[in-house]
DNA sequence: TTCGGTGCAAACTATTTGCATCAAA
DNA sequence: TTTGATGCAAATAGTTTGCACCGAA
């Protein structure tokens, strides 16, 4: 039945595009199916394109662009920003989706009673007139380990999945005292 | 008073800066300085950059990148991503702030009873044991025009300050009705 | 006097675009 | 047959970085 939704999904994505006037390229079948068939994954476009290469080598990451440019300005693929550097994609879900996502060390936790949370946002927009998009939300704070660090006057330290030893968390944040590339850390490079 | 504020907000900077071992460099003064000047205005790195020049226009957008990334990492700058290709800065403010954002021409309405909300955001991320930072959140949805638009089956309009005469908002978004470079409409640059 | 900070230009990286060619309709 | 779509490579644009020099502490 997952499966049967899935394809359901598939030819509701297809019908739009082509109702827009655009073609249904088979490039474009297997990046919206690539994204359909991966919902909770967030790819970037290089993590889309490659998936997408596993079926059709012969794809380009132009034609990822294009698509996702596409199915994003039609609202059917929303862009997540995590202060990365690139975007993620995400396909909008019936509900939305709330995180919480610390400032300092990146841990992402979900939070619950999402279906409460969205009718409360829904509430609020009211007021202007605006429809709502069923999105993520994104809040940004800092988790319990690293305010208690902060309290201390502890330097911080980093909690990445696999830690780089040049993390400026690892041996706190300010001159001389270690340095990474990307926000967060470089450990995942 | 509120002059008095702001001197006190940039000594306080000042102070956190200097407490995590950085130097108080005349560039860094300035660059503070006009963030906290024009709170509200939510500049980008190059807007900024040029305020900040109007002083010494010997800095370099090097500097500004490098004070904003120290300012962010501590909190005490935000990151706005309005999906425009670039980033925005702004000053946590003491409370949030709740914007609703046209997913299709752009347009962005503040919410009222902001207080109210952010209770209910605290509230919600108490769960997680996150302690929050101030921050606005940018909903994104349709406003009414597009929507009317949008269920007449009307090609969208483009709705900006100045609208450019290729925005594909224009001409209705699918082939062979228009194009713009930027993600919303390039009638700003 | 010592390093951290700066400006500059070069490098980098995600994304976009021009163009010849392909293929959906 | 028409014209939108693609792949490739080149171009963009925001941001980061190497380096020689500067200046805060």
């Amino acid at each position: 039945m997952v499966e049967k939704e899935k394809k359901d999904l598939v030819e509701e994505y297809l019908k739009t595009l082509k109702e827009r006037g655009f073609r249904l390229t088979n490039q474009r079948k297997i990046i919206i199916e690539t994204l359909l068939g991966n919902i909770g994954s967030h790819p970037n476009a290089q993590e889309l394109l490659k998936k997408v290469q596993e079926i059709d080598p012969s794809v380009g990451i132009a034609t990822v662009y294009r698509t996702v440019e596409i199915l994003s300005q039609m609202g059917l693929l929303n862009l997540m920003n995590l202060e990365e550097g690139f975007n993620r994609f995400e396909i909008p879900g019936k509900t939305m989706h709330f995180h919480t996502f610390c400032k300092y060390c990146g841990k992402i936790l979900h939070l619950n009673n999402e279906k409460e949370k969205e009718d409360m946002v829904k509430k609020w927009i009211e007021e202007t007139g605006f429809k709502i998009i069923p999105q993520t939300f994104e809040i940004s704070g800092i988790c319990s380990e690293c305010a208690e660090d902060i309290e201390k006057g502890d330097e911080l330290i980093c909690r990445c999945p696999s830690p780089n030893p040049t993390c400026r968390y690892r041996k706190g944040f300010g001159p001389g005292k270690g340095k990474c590339r990307m926000r967060w850390c470089n450990s995942n490079d």
